[in-house]
RNA sequence: GGGCGAGUGGCGGAAUUGGCAGACGCGCUGGACUUAGGAUCCAGUACCGCAAGGUGUGCGGGUUCAACUCCCGCCUCGCCCA
């Protein structure tokens, strides 16, 4: 190829073959280097394709990857597919067809997809979750799991979907319906396994500390796990021997408890309602049993309850107060059972003023005729901790509870146990039996992978039995030790499990032996960079960060915590238009007359908007379109380019012309329309103010990308082109140089303008040729303008970036 | 209601250490390329004003020689939690 114009598609073409061809960025272990691991969240491959969303924080990752690499590093940059899931499952469902083809071709698209744009991964590390030797080592971690005691089977009430058969996460619940897809949801008590993870919640709690990640992200785990210290407060029921323990965050506040509430599934609920009150609280309860947690929480909504009859003895006073049931007490929370204090709560303080509950003031500072007082204030009323502030207080009331054997202090999680089965056919097995006699035993390693039984239909049972029991022959088994009958568990795990341990799989990803070996993962671990969406901020990394603690704890894994710097890229929107009638039209379909925006044919109005890009929206910007029309190197830059990488923001056509303009204007600098290199770039006698805005440029992109800064890096070049646009005469060293800072950001065409300016890149190794890849061009030290960027001179170099007054890698 | 974040030209954004506000790009305006331009190149482009000059980083106050940046109060938007 020597054509004088910037044909992006032969050139993009022609180096990702050579890379492919050449394993470039196959990754080994290599101890005498330093290590760099820089990990994507793997995608989901749907059936849609690649989304421009997706290769915005892929082009971040593999900005950083490739500088490292010329930085010195031994980088491993792996990409793999998150392929377990339900829309698979729904096609399968639908056409009988096994989930796996589907997956594997839409794997196939993406990974085409995402090979198109240039991104230097490991392909020899490529995993897919549902592929057997994968899921085989999900197994054996569940195992690892269910044998430290942290796998259990629970009864428990459980949003069932009836619609599609399958119990659903809370988080998949919204107003009593499934998020997706908008079906009524129940609650049904079900047989279902457990993670322990509540077991962990301190050390979650306690180890994001040392992490790099945003506040933010940091704040929200913090939340969710929702450590509260307070103290478990035993009440007598009045005339009976009942008893039962609440958890309240404010034993200050005891004196001021006016009545008490138990959640409706209570086991005492029933029992202590007396007769004349049954029939009332029976009712009650069941219609409490159909609602949501989310729905039952939330503060905006009528209080409701019912009286029960019955009394507790409040203990600090002995004073008698009612107990009522109520469902904005939740039976999963602490003891599913508290004392109300309404002067200084706020969800009390409405449900004593709805049932005309007394409200006793123990707390000065408030007007409690008006609301409740939640502050910090002086205790009154409170015979034994009178005159005390509300910590003061909080700490002599529980010293008091535990000296009477009546409470003790403890600490209250919000965190729950994870619920991890599925009544699905397109997940991981679980590697159990379970004998005639009801034992529970663990398939044993050398039995792994337990497969998926091949099924003519997806569906569940009509009794309600999860598709795996309908394969007969696969359920029956027999017990491998004794040889005594035992059927299979017919759950699977739900789509979190393959995410929890992938990037430990891609320091090894293809041992036969083991999920990884100690070598690798010690050299690896942990994740230097994470990138990915805010979306996944508590359930994905919380679960995977359970799982790596289970493992260290079990002596697999040397790291704490998998993810040391965690980033989250921003959304990629788009401007959509919409008539008065609420309809969409496609971004073709509408022009700007003046100032309005308007539909081309029947010039009818548009309101224009930035929104997120669906199909229903007519605003989904196509990446294959992009690549075709710009080309990768392009579309690279430009959502790099777009703004700061962590904030949402809006894709636009003109924008993208904008970097194509640039890239054409690159390589107008070196390449004449001959094809041959530009006459002005010269072996020496170059425009001496241009070494200075090269050094210059190298400070400030080199800074940029450890910040993460692409886009100011990008601002950057185009001044240096504009530079030398305009310079007569340039130096070939600053040129090369600068070829190099294009690089990890546009690589085909700095790969390409590299083997013009007579490097042959790897492909030879004497003369010029050294590899581009593995130099990163530095600022001269003191005496002198040479560049410093020979890999023989190691040493040198190393010297050379002291005296920039810069970090060695 | 609570927590976090953001608010800068026509647009995306820069100034991340208190030190020339608006880098870079888009768009727009004008010009060149002896045809065309949705190609390319050159010049201009915060606002008001012919100009001199004045005004400007959501609003109101404050600290400072100096404030987009720090402090106090408010408004708007976004996300998360309730």
């Amino acid at each position: 190829m020597s054509s004088g114009t910037y044909d992006h598609d032969a050139i993009e073409r022609q180096w990702q073959e050579y890379w492919l061809q050449h394993k470039t960025f196959k990754t080994a272990l290599e101890h005498a280097k330093p290590k760099y691991y820089v990990l994507d969240m793997f995608p989901y491959p749907s059936g849609d394709g690649l989304h421009v969303g997706h290769p915005e924080g892929y082009t971040a990752t593999d900005i950083v990857a490739r500088y490292k690499r010329m930085r010195g590093f031994n980088v491993l940059h792996p990409m793999g597919w998150d392929a377990f899931g339900l829309p698979a499952e729904r096609h399968a469902v639908r056409t009988g067809e096994h989930p796996a083809i589907i997956t594997n071709k839409n794997c196939d698209t993406f990974r085409r997809q995402i090979q198109r744009l240039g991104l230097s991964y490991d392909w020899d590390r490529e995993i897919n979750t549902t592929a057997p030797e994968y899921f085989r080592w999900t197994q054996w971690i569940f195992k690892v799991l269910y044998e430290r005691g942290l796998a259990y089977e629970v009864e428990a009430p459980v949003n069932w979907c009836p619609a599609l058969n399958t119990v659903l996460a809370n988080e998949e619940v919204k107003d009593g319906k499934y998020v997706e897809t908008g079906d009524p949801v129940e609650k049904r008590m079900m047989r279902q396994w457990m993670l322990r993870i509540t077991a962990y919640a301190e050390r979650l709690l306690e180890d994001l500390e040392g992490l790099d990640w945003p506040e933010g992200i940091k704040a929200m785990q913090r939340d969710w796990i929702g450590r509260s210290e307070g103290a478990d407060v035993d009440f007598r029921v009045a005339d009976t021997g009942e008893k039962f323990t609440v958890f309240t965050t404010r034993p200050d506040t005891l004196f001021g408890a006016t009545y008490c509430v138990l959640a409706p599934e209570h086991p005492l609920t029933q029992r202590i309602t007396t007769p004349e009150q049954r029939a009332a609280v029976e009712a009650y309860v069941r219609q409490a049993g159909a609602k949501s947690a989310q729905d039952r929480m939330k503060e905006e909504r009528e209080k409701t309850g019912v009286f029960t009859g019955a009394n507790a003895i409040n203990p600090v006073n002995q004073q008698q107060v009612p107990i009522w049931t109520a469902d904005y007490v939740l039976a999963e929370y602490g003891y599913g059972a508290i004392m109300a204090v309404p002067a200084h709560d706020t969800r009390d303080y409405e449900f004593a003023k709805k049932f005309e509950l007394p409200i006793v003031e123990v707390i000065s500072g408030g007007v409690i005729e008006q609301e409740a007082f939640t502050g910090d204030g002086v205790l009154v009323n409170s015979p034994l901790i009178d005159g005390l502030r509300v910590p003061e207080a909080k700490k002599k009331i529980t010293a008091w509870l535990e000296e009477k054997r009546i409470g003790k202090g403890t600490v209250n999680y919000k965190l729950r146990d994870w619920l991890f089965s599925r009544q699905r056919y397109w997940g991981e097995p679980f590697p159990l039996i379970c004998l005639e006699d009801g034992t529970i035993k663990a398939v044993p390693n050398k039995d792994l992978p337990v497969m998926l039984p091949e099924l003519d239909d997806y569906r569940p049972t009509p009794d309600g039995q999860p598709p795996l029991a309908r394969a007969t022959d696969w359920v029956r088994t027999t017990d491998p030790e004794t040889g005594r009958p035992a059927r299979r568990e017919t759950n699977t795990m739900p789509q979190w499990a393959g995410s929890c341990w992938y990037f430990l799989r891609f320091c090894d990803a293809r041992n036969n032996e083991a999920a990884w070996s100690k070598e690798a993962e010690q050299y690896w671990m942990p994740v230097d960079l994470y990138i990915g969406g805010a979306e996944h901020a508590v359930l994905h990394l919380l679960y995977s960060r359970f799982w790596h603690k289970v493992l260290y704890d079990a002596g697999h894994v040397s790291t704490k915590e998998p993810f040391q710097k965690l980033f989250n890229q921003g959304m990629i929107l788009a401007y959509s238009y919409r008539d008065e009638q609420g309809k969409y039209h496609y971004p073709h379909q509408v022009e700007k007359r003046g100032e309005h925006w308007v539909v081309k044919e029947s010039g009818k109005p548009v309101q224009t908007q930035v929104e997120k890009m669906s199909k229903s929206r007519y605003n989904v910007v196509n990446p294959d379109d992009v690549v075709r029309e710009y080309g990768a190197d392009s579309m690279r830059l430009y959502e790099m380019f777009m703004g700061p990488l962590d904030r949402d923001k809006p894709w636009t056509d003109e924008g993208i012309q904008g970097v194509h303009r640039f890239l054409k204007r690159v390589w107008a600098l070196f390449v004449a329309e001959d094809g041959g290199l530009q006459p002005k770039i010269a072996e020496s006698g170059g425009d001496p103010a241009l070494v200075k805005v090269l050094h210059k440029t190298i400070k400030a992109i080199t800074q940029n990308i450890e910040d993460l800064y692409f886009n100011t890096a990008i601002a950057r070049m185009m001044e240096f082109v504009n530079a030398a646009t305009k310079a007569e005469r340039i130096d070939r060293s600053v040129m090369e140089q600068f070829v190099l800072l294009l690089a990890p950001f546009a690589p085909h065409v700095a790969e390409e303008i590299w083997s013009r300016l007579g490097h042959a890149t790897s492909r030879k190794k004497s003369g010029r040729a050294w590899d581009m890849r593995l130099h990163w061009p530095m600022r001269p030290g003191r005496n002198g303008m040479r560049a410093c960027w020979s890999r023989r001179k190691l040493k040198f170099r190393c010297k050379c970036w002291e005296s920039c007054g810069e970090r060695l890698p």
